[in-house]
DNA sequence: TCCAGTATGCACCATTTGGTAAGTGCGTCA
DNA sequence: TGACGCACTTACCAAATGGTGCATACTGGA
């Protein structure tokens, strides 16, 4: 069959490779949302991105869509059962990002000299 | 400080997010590899991106570049600490996808009902 | 009556990303 | 002598991705 994937890694990014998506994920994981508790929770986001990609996910059996079929709209949004899985597989990876959040902000931000809003001390660096 | 990331997985994708910086990472944490090398065990990438993530990659501490100065070039790519650390909080996550890469690599190829160069078996489904 | 909120669609544009093709300076092999 | 490989660089282009703003059909509150 000889798998599109090199390696394990970009199977899961083949799935998980929006720019929100992982914050979806995250943001499910904690339970079931209705679509504009999932867009406050996720920030700024625009809504035509969001719609796109919960479809992608949904396409990809990752998340529940279910429609209460009433006027005005209501709409929740859940992880499945493959959708819990890949969050399990997750943690672990996660848990990696907030332990080294101060790194990961660093290089971040060195790659965005642009804007940063914040007066505060470290500011006569450089 | 209010680190741009709202959760560790957005913060790991970062600086894992380019087409084919999974593919370097898994291949480097094999071992050291010279430049050429890297690139046929990578596939069929240009060299102008595969630099430009190396050069990402160790701009953001993870990967390692030795460059021996010789004339012809000789340079060898290696994980960083840092990128180790992060390579063993991806195996979790690899082995998931490797687990579940038939369910991946159908998701994908329903996306992609376009090139599908197998004349084999299952050529008559649909 | 008028406006906000609900979940989504659509047309259009901006930005980001990746790819192609050519060139570099030097050594090795045929 | 000329082709090739090494590790890159650059200019240019194509594709993918994300964003803005408007529209929908209806309800409930001011």
């Amino acid at each position: 069959m000889a798998s599109p994937f090199t390696c394990g890694l970009d199977a899961v990014l083949s799935v998980m490779g929006g720019k929100w998506k992982p914050l979806i994920l995250y943001h499910l994981m904690r339970g079931t949302l209705r679509y504009g508790e999932l867009r406050r929770a996720v920030g700024k986001v625009s809504d035509k991105v969001l719609i796109q990609q919960l479809k992608e996910l949904q396409a990809d059996g990752i998340v529940h869509r279910r429609d209460h079929g009433e006027i005005p709209p209501k709409v929740e949004y859940s992880l499945t059962d493959f959708g819990r899985s890949l969050a399990r597989a997750l943690v672990q990876l996660c848990q990696w990002g907030e332990q080294h959040s101060d790194d990961l902000a660093a290089i971040a931000a060195r790659r965005t000299p642009a804007e940063e809003p914040e007066p505060s001390a470290t500011a006569r660096a450089r």
